[in-house]
DNA sequence: TGCGTAATAT
DNA sequence: GATATTACGC
């Protein structure tokens, strides 16, 4: 290790006096390079032959800090050479070659940062940072076993930090700053050498100033926040535009690709989709919140991919939460027992929640009203006290823009308005009319959820499997109070003189929905019954209808 | 801690 | 305006 934590530690006017091992051919350029260097008040040891460099290195590896190489078409090799034997100094290459695969190459050998000519002063001044990195980097990676908090090790370098921490508080907020890039290193890297130091960090942190308490929205990226640049940020105060990103190259920009897709990574979930990067878990709420100022700070941009993930209730997915609210009773359907039974990955029990108020919502006081419009008089002779009142609901208005179902549909019955005839309740409002609530009609070939058409339990279970909807007849004043009861006996087996009123209605009147509990017909036994009334041609949108 | 509902955000 | 998310009381 050439510098350590410690010595850092015990260093005053840190980086003043930092020792730079300047290799370079070219003489003139390389004295110019070293004065500029001293002016910063470092100390720089010139060499224009690598073996020569990497002889003092080995005879004295405590002589240098950090080298500044030059790299040339001529001694690309030397150069690499050079990279290979000190690894362990971190060496920052410097060039007119703008070939990629040689800079890659120089950045793959260990090189902590490619910095292109012509090299000005924020550049150079900001060398010494790569020395911090490889102290913090190899003494965490000495203590890789230890539970020694990174921020430990780090934040007593902070006073050694330029004078501008002016307050406490500032201070505080950039010692939190550094911690949590420390954390976010932890995650990145392990092994130290296999990481070089951040990139110039004031090349891509515009100006912002150390001592603005506030979090300014000068970054372009998220990725950059999170990256380890800011150590040593408060060095960057004047920073110069006129070498930007594509001036410098270094690992650190991969990794921080790297770091940026893993946290944008979505969840893949189906029927999800996401409208914003990051994770569908929600409990990336704290890792955010834990960003504190930098996430609330964040351009907008940023603040966007940090979202919490809105959920897409997709026709699949409501169709989950259908049947999952179904196959737990309305009065079992809690989210979280729904949520257990949906088992789709990445949903929350919130999600559920807000879905099933909503859900509720609807039921409650959307679907009344239809029935009102349906039936204004209650005592209307023609209504069954048998047709539940509150049906669930079969189908949703939203996302009428999703595709089809792809799920197994229920063939259409009876005749209406539109020409397309439906299977259903009677106590279901039509869903083709145009009730917002509704789905809205298809162009065509008419589809419906399997919710749209109940149908008798087949079964007499335990009546906590079923729905009380869905499980025969529930008592109509139970669900008027909203309070919904479970069926009686009587409900759960209605007389045989009840059940032949409603399939003779069914049979009288077909172009009404089927009342809960009575199942459509299957394919064979229409196309046969069609058959022996000699009806042999069936229009092909009918036919074309999945019948099951 | 989880639920239901109201308020707020998108 | 519709819907999702969050806040809040229970």
């Amino acid at each position: 290790m050439v510098c350590t934590a410690n010595d850092l530690l015990e260093w005053k006017d840190f980086p003043k006096g930092l020792r730079v091992l300047l290799l370079n051919d070219d003489s003139s350029s390389a004295a110019e390079l070293r004065s500029k260097l001293e002016n910063m008040d470092y100390i720089v040891s010139t060499f224009c032959n690598k073996n020569e460099a990497l002889s003092a290195i080995s005879n004295k590896p405590e002589s240098f800090h950090v080298a500044i190489v030059e790299v040339n078409t001529s001694n690309t090799d030397e150069s690499f050479k050079f990279l290979e034997t000190a690894k362990h100094l971190p060496t920052i290459m410097t060039s007119n070659i703008h070939c990629l695969s040689t800079i890659m190459k120089c950045i793959a050998l260990g090189a902590v940062e490619f910095l292109r000519k012509p090299l000005s002063e924020d550049k150079l001044r900001n060398i010494w940072q790569h020395v911090v990195h490889k102290a913090y980097i190899a003494e965490r990676s000495d203590l890789s076993e230890s539970v020694k908090p990174t921020k430990e090790l780090v934040v007593p370098m902070l006073p050694l930090q330029p004078e501008k921490n002016e307050s406490g508080t500032k201070l505080k907020v950039e010692t939190d700053n550094v911690s949590r890039i420390c954390e976010n290193d932890h995650e990145q890297s392990v092994s130290s050498d296999k990481y070089p130091a951040p990139s110039t960090p004031q090349l891509k942190h515009g100006g912002r100033k150390l001592d603005d308490g506030d979090c300014n929205e000068q970054t372009n990226s998220t990725s950059e926040k999170e990256s380890g640049e800011q150590i040593g940020e408060s060095k960057s105060v004047e920073t110069t535009c006129e070498n930007r990103v594509a001036d410098t190259v270094s690992l650190s920009e991969t990794q921080k690709v790297g770091q940026t897709a893993i946290k944008e990574e979505e969840y893949s979930v189906e029927g999800f989709k996401s409208e914003s990067n990051g994770s569908l878990n929600p409990e990336n709420k704290d890792a955010r919140n834990d960003l504190g100022c930098d996430a609330e700070n964040l351009s907008k941009g940023s603040r966007a991919n940090r979202k919490k993930m809105k959920v897409d209730w997709t026709q699949e997915l409501h169709k989950k939460f259908v049947q999952a609210v179904e196959q737990l009773g309305l009065d079992q359907a809690i989210p979280s027992r729904i949520l257990e039974v949906m088992k789709v990955e990445g949903l929350t029990r919130h999600n559920v929640a807000s879905h099933l108020q909503k859900y509720r919502m609807q039921r409650r006081h959307i679907l009344p009203k239809e029935e009102e419009r349906r039936w204004p008089n209650p005592r209307d002779p023609n209504r069954s006290p048998y047709y539940p009142r509150n049906p669930v609901m079969a189908f949703p208005s939203y996302h009428s823009n999703h595709a089809f179902p792809s799920a197994p549909i229920y063939p259409v019955w009876g005749r209406q308005p539109a020409g397309f005839p439906v299977w259903g309740s009677r106590s279901y409002p039509m869903w083709q009319q145009s009730e917002n609530w509704l789905w809205k009609p298809y162009p065509a070939g008419i589809y419906a959820d399997a919710w749209g058409c109940p149908v008798m339990p087949t079964t007499h279970g335990a009546y906590s499997s079923l729905p009380q909807s869905f499980s025969g007849f529930p008592r109509v004043d139970a669900v008027d109070n909203g309070n919904v009861q479970p069926p009686s006996s009587f409900d759960l087996h209605p007389a045989e003189e009840v059940i032949d009123e409603v399939v003779r209605e069914a049979i009288s009147k077909p172009w009404l929905p089927l009342p809960l509990g009575l199942k459509p017909p299957s394919t064979e036994s229409v196309l046969a019954e069609l058959s022996r009334q000699g009806i042999s041609n069936i229009p092909p949108h009918i036919n074309a209808a999945r019948f099951q």
